[in-house]
DNA sequence: CATTTTAGTGGACTTAGTCAACTAATGGAT
DNA sequence: ATCCATTAGTTGACTAAGTCCACTAAAATG
């Protein structure tokens, strides 16, 4: 019944993440691709080439939202659509060069923001975390 | 170095947890506290009674944008402040009667989206991810 | 075919986050 | 005491993100 508590503590953890990434974001975030944007690269770097639709799924955003990041990550050069030959109404999004090496970048920041955040815990507890947060999305 | 994904994961179950919530809106939130509102009342009610700042502290949000959580919550008669005898710079923020009563609702609905989504992982498990993320966060 | 779903887009609006400037109380330091 | 730096909280102006609804067009159903 108290697993409210989750829930403040997932929050908490959200936050400081976007707080250690908010703080270094002019050293890393060249193309001002924001929260938002950062979180769609990576799950497009996760997911490889996928509709925008499932991509919506996966981050669980409003899919006019994901329109409009879509949208500007495409007007930086980070990402590129194309017509699934298969079926006419998806757009197949896909991370281009260039996105690829702002997702890098991205990922060593972010690493490293967690690696501080996360530095009360060791790494055993770290994967089981990982493993726990995976097994309970499905 | 690929602890990037945790930064996914907890995204990822945030959002879900807040769709949850969302759909669930209209039956509970009779006061419209929304997102913002619902952490700190559930926040408030886990610290007691404490000065604003300490409570920004906690969720991790702008202290700008506290001021103004705050102020709504006051307005619907959910929290109350007083000065601080002891410093009078800060005002203590506390829940009232009818503050202690919405997140009596509010907790048992988050319990419910909560319990729905990590039905995947048994109750050991949950208690195990509510240890490392309290652990983590010093 | 006609109908219903599904993928994606666009508009209008609300909520939340950000950043900088400000007031006022406090805690030292001399 | 008094000057100075710090801390709590507020305000304003702005940007980013989320929400809701109506819409087009391409499948899928049957």
């Amino acid at each position: 019944m108290q697993d409210t508590e989750l829930a403040l503590l997932v929050d908490r953890l959200m936050r400081r993440i976007h707080f250690g990434l908010q703080a270094r974001a002019p050293e890393f975030d060249r193309k001002a691709v924001g929260p938002s944007g950062g979180i769609v690269l990576m799950t497009l770097a996760e997911m490889g080439c996928c509709g925008l639709n499932e991509l919506t799924q996966r981050v669980a955003r409003d899919k006019s939202q994901m329109t409009r990041t879509i949208r500007s990550l495409e007007e930086k050069g980070l990402v590129q659509r194309q017509l699934s030959p298969d079926d006419g109404r998806v757009s197949l999004v896909s991370l281009t060069p260039e996105g690829d090496q702002v997702v890098a970048e991205l990922m060593g920041t972010v690493a490293d923001v967690i690696g501080d955040l996360l530095s009360p815990i060791s790494h055993d507890e770290k994967e089981t975390l990982k493993e726990l947060l995976t097994k309970a999305q499905l």
